[in-house]
DNA sequence: AGGGGCCAGTGACTTTAGTCACTTCCGAAA
DNA sequence: TTTCGGAAGTGACTAAAGTCACTGGCCCCT
């Protein structure tokens, strides 16, 4: 693996990608880099908020977790992607808990350096907005899916994501490969591995995938097409 | 009731509140102040946005309609809340519809003009970034609660919130009077008029509630105040 | 006084979700 | 190769959520 610099880093990162090169300069010179390993916590919920993320290797999952124990992802951010914007400008703590999904190398600038370069550079603040609206829409999509649809339509809707995303086509369907634990699926869908575990059977056995171990095929994408467009 | 000058308004405004006379003046020339009737529409889910709202009076609920007709309310603002001021920087549609819980004056600014102001006063982006940040720690809230907890705990918490709010201590316990038909309850809970009806009698069956009619009594506070903390 | 509309309450179900307890599978480490 | 632990599959339940259909109350209108 190339070592990136920081700086090519930011460059991918919405945020700043039209720094000038004197603007990035400076900023890099208070952005530090930190490695988390799989599964490590990057922070939890209710700490207090030191600072800003951006993400330049692997994935990051922001969740809740609930006294039972059961999670609830809200996001995960890939590379170029920043999170927890805003606790650095209201002041409160972090709402939410991130750990690493896969080993992943993230830039970290604190609070008080991002809050000054954002007084100095207005447009990274209105930057900063655009960001937050798409989070915003983002969990507004969430609590759509919780309040209206069942765990099924969920589950078929994330498989038609990662369809889309990761799946290789094949003459029997689209072919894709799992890298989550039906627990992660669970958590992102916002229910229990059993239910994963079943409602992919279920699925199976209706002919519209073939499962074997991590491998799904898609056998019959209109028909799952169809179940998620009937969200009554 | 006495007319409030627009100006006297957007003082209120916690994204105005701070500008000086003359911005204020620049400000009020651009806004325009609309009458919403209970239960009119100010925009659909998917509209294209116009621009950003602030309430002087009333209450405006903000939801998401699904397709078989349920809701579920994101957020209600009252007097001195703006609302949309998202889609105004993302340029995308509305996320979620409004409307008018009760008669309601809002004042509005166009999309234009508010991104001219803010470009030259960026003191209210920031502004900006901080309502939007309780906005999302709301919504995370609310995922939190459709994930985590039942309709008994939400409506148990949802009681609590309006005996803080609106409450009357009495010597049998602390009265409310409920403005909301059940529908409406169901809506901010994210289910259906049935179950806050059964809960409700539940609640009253074991001896945590008087209802009569749209008046409650919380008889037993403590009692629910140990439900709501075991959310498990 | 007699409708007509909206709201609330409720019985009887069906469907989904979630829980518990176990078994089985599989891959990495000893 | 054995063994050990995490992951997955599943049967059997319980519990919650949601649906349907109907009743009755209340208020407003004419």
């Amino acid at each position: 693996m190339v070592p990136e610099s920081n700086e090519s880093i930011l460059r991918k990162a919405q945020l700043f990608a039209r720094l000038t090169e004197g603007e990035m300069r400076t900023l890099c010179a208070r952005v530090s880099k930190k490695h988390f390993g799989r599964g490590e916590t990057l922070f939890s919920e209710g700490d207090d908020c030191h600072g800003l993320f951006v993400v330049a290797s692997g994935r990051i999952r922001i969740f809740k977790l609930s006294p039972s124990g059961r999670e609830q992802v809200l996001a995960v951010e890939g590379p170029g992607s920043s999170f927890a914007e805003l606790p650095v400008f209201d002041g409160g703590v972090y709402p939410a808990s991130a750990s690493a999904l896969e080993d992943a190398e993230v830039l970290f600038i604190s609070r008080k350096d991002f809050q000054n370069y954002c007084r100095e550079h207005p447009e990274v603040g209105l930057k900063v907005l655009a960001v937050v609206g798409s989070r915003l829409r983002r969990l507004v999509g969430i609590i759509e899916d919780l309040s209206f649809t069942t765990v099924r339509q969920r589950l078929i809707s994330l498989l038609l994501r990662l369809a889309q995303g990761s799946g290789t086509a094949t003459k029997q369907g689209i072919r894709l490969e799992l890298t989550a634990t039906h627990q992660d699926l669970a958590a992102e869908l916002g229910t229990v591995r059993e239910l994963v575990s079943r409602n992919l059977s279920r699925l199976q056995a209706e002919g519209l995938l073939e499962i074997d171990g991590r491998t799904i095929i898609v056998r019959d994408l209109p028909g799952l097409r169809r179940e998620q467009a009937s969200q009554e």
